[in-house]
DNA sequence: CCAAGACTGTCGGCAATCCGACAGTCTTCT
DNA sequence: AGAAGACTGTCGGATTGCCGACAGTCTTGG
């Protein structure tokens, strides 16, 4: 990929809004691009060189293996978010980054190459750490749910948190493009794959929801669908 | 608090290690020093001006207040450790931090104040931002946990991470110093406090910790104690 | 030093949800 | 097209850990 492309391709991720047209192109020397298809790994946290990814385009998923080699979808990364080493320490974890979108894009930099960009440009180091003060939130966030909340409850915000992000709105319902399983969605709700097909069907007797294998539609009752 | 000592605090903190004397001195001006006795509140989620917090001495818990005014505490608060609005980013949460030890004391940045310190010291932002990745990390840690272990597991990997960073090793023995109820512990490890004291128990008559109101002591075998 | 309040111990019942099992359905690959 | 594999539907039974209740013990402040 050409220089000009990738100029064009960090200009407008919103982190680098600020700077100005030659530090961005000498920022985009050491970036790199990558695309792939659904089904294709993009990162394993094993990998030679710890790297920072942007996602231009598309939606992954971040799998973790535990020890007993069960692999659990720990999160969705959507179109902006960071992911891979961008608390700039190296992990230990086991975890890797599929894509499930059929067209996926993101850069990507060396951590330490990355790490010498944010000491050479102060304002994008505070923008950035504001941006990994975002993760931590949105993390705590899962946290209290799984705390305060019950599986029904968790399930029906996970689906109006994608809803919001990726459906489409059509006459008061939301119609979502499903590229997860019953099972996707379990581990990223804490539960498991029996309790998701039955909280469904749920649902879809209270006719606040439809849902196919490739499409899942919130109707309108959906929203206000009893937080318990 | 005269800038003199003021000074000494930021310089054995290590985030500030980098810095020179001067800029360390100036950074001093804009700081605040604050003392506090257990059970003092230390701050607000809903104080007037957004603060950055890094405790010197002590140990606080964060507590956080959800809708039904449940109480629970989410987290404990160690020397060194960053706690406040640490994200540079207003919250809406509600919560406070509350002394448990019997001193604590920590210094704080108006929020504002602190980004512009980090745009003024490029490698102390970058430094900052590991901090905040490390607090990404330490979270994502615990939800780990709870996805995948039972509360008897999480029991145990929290007393041993406790004991890592305040207990008296005494041959072979851990003793921590006990300023939380098994309330406390309980809304630490998610668990009810019926449940953990049932453990603290369970362990006892295993013989492999010892308890009182103002003391833990984990023996011998507690290092070894079943992840199950 | 005594009373009120906070903390701990213990029990039984109960709700949520996990888990295995198996059948049915859809998708994909050749 | 047909077979293999992945995904969904459904059912009990089994667990885990929550919850209310109440008694006992410790702590603290007047």
């Amino acid at each position: 990929m050409n220089l000009e492309s990738k100029y064009w391709y960090l200009r407008d991720h919103s982190l680098f809004w600020a700077l100005s047209s030659s530090e961005l192109k000498s920022i985009c020397l050491i970036m790199n691009f990558k695309m792939a298809k659904k089904g294709e790994i993009i990162y394993f946290s094993h990998d030679e060189t710890p790297r920072v990814y942007f996602l231009k385009k598309g939606t992954l998923k971040i799998v973790e293996i535990d020890e007993k080699g069960n692999e659990v979808v720990k999160e969705l990364i959507q179109k902006g978010d960071i992911f891979g080493e961008f608390t700039l320490t190296d992990t230990h974890s086991d975890e890797y980054a599929i894509a499930v979108s059929e067209q996926v894009a993101c850069c990507s930099f060396k951590m330490e190459d990355f790490e010498k960009v944010l000491e050479q440009n102060p304002q994008l180091g505070v923008t950035y750490t504001k941006w990994v003060g975002f993760r931590f939130k949105r993390l705590q966030n899962r946290y209290s749910n799984l705390i305060f909340k019950d599986v029904r409850t968790r399930l029906v915000s996970f689906l109006k948190d994608w809803a919001e992000k990726e459906g489409k709105a059509e006459n008061g319902e939301f119609v979502l493009k499903n590229y997860l399983t019953h099972q996707d969605i379990a581990s990223l709700v804490c539960s498991t794959r029996q309790t998701v097909t039955q909280l469904f069907n749920d649902f879809k007797e209270q006719g606040i929801l439809d849902y196919s294998r490739t499409e899942i539609i919130l109707k309108k009752g959906f929203a206000q669908s009893p937080a318990s």
